[in-house]
DNA sequence: AGCCCATCCTGTCCGC
DNA sequence: TGCGGACAGGATGGGC
């Protein structure tokens, strides 16, 4: 038996929290439980006798139910321990601004002095905790804006388009419950509607709903891309 | 600094 | 039906 998970034993969850991607669940103690669910993690609330191949981690509650941690690829993470450790994690302690919770001003200052190119700095972390694949194709789509222009190329009204859709695009999505494309499932074991919403993540050779191209998938950043090449020109190359 | 690739792991889908 | 390859909501570390 694992003494981390005995130390569980009577804590009592007081409130439960994001970070970006990282949920937080203060305990009782000083404690902390946190998860990141990455690829194909889920919390789940179960009943007791809920069986399953991939389950890694299951936690009795007193209301008779457990909460569980299901992952397919093991790729998710679980930190335990007094607050002041896990807090100090490196991911953790490193997370950048959620993008919901700044201003414009604020978002135009993350974006000085960077050379690379925009989509690459939206996935990273410590820079905007939060936005992954899907919210990065979705809002530059609907900025108008190709994943590889250079950040310092990007004119004042593309950022201020940009800053907007991210809001758009992360409100809704949350508003609809995230995204279950295979795996994931919200704690109830009900699908997240997102996916149904999205207009150009994983629909290479559907028609743009802006324009009517076909959507095309590129790599960039070594990440699955999805963008109308006609509504998202790339620098230098007009058409 | 920033880009790419491989890696962690399991499952699915597609072409042959 | 089998088999190999590509790909999948992410993060990290190494090489360039």
């Amino acid at each position: 038996m694992d003494k981390r998970i005995l130390d569980l034993q009577n804590r009592k969850v007081l409130k439960i929290e994001r970070r970006g991607k990282a949920i937080l669940i203060y305990l009782s103690g000083n404690k902390i439980l946190g998860f990141h669910q990455r690829m194909t993690g889920k919390l789940l609330i179960v009943p007791r006798d809920f069986r399953d191949k991939h389950i890694r981690l299951r936690f009795r509650l007193s209301s008779g139910k457990d909460l569980i941690f299901h992952d397919v690829r093991k790729f998710g993470v679980r930190w335990y321990g007094s607050s002041e450790k896990v807090l100090k994690d490196k991911y953790l302690s490193k997370l950048g601004k959620d993008p919901l919770k700044i201003n414009f001003k604020k978002f135009q200052e993350l974006l000085q002095e960077r050379h690379g190119m925009i989509k690459p700095l939206l996935l990273r972390q410590d820079v905007f905790a939060g936005i992954g694949n899907i919210v990065a194709d979705e809002s530059l789509w609907k900025a108008r804006i190709h994943p590889r222009r250079k950040i310092a190329s990007l004119k004042l009204s593309e950022v201020g388009n940009l800053f907007k859709a991210l809001h758009y695009v992360l409100k809704k999505s949350i508003r609809l419950g995230g995204t279950t494309m295979r795996d994931w499932l919200r704690p109830d074991r009900s699908e997240g509607q997102y996916y149904k919403a999205r207009l150009v993540y994983q629909r290479a050779g559907e028609k743009c709903q802006r324009c009517s191209a076909i959507i095309k998938r590129i790599k960039v950043a070594s990440r699955g891309t999805f963008i109308c090449e006609t509504c998202q020109p790339e620098a230098g190359k007009p058409k």
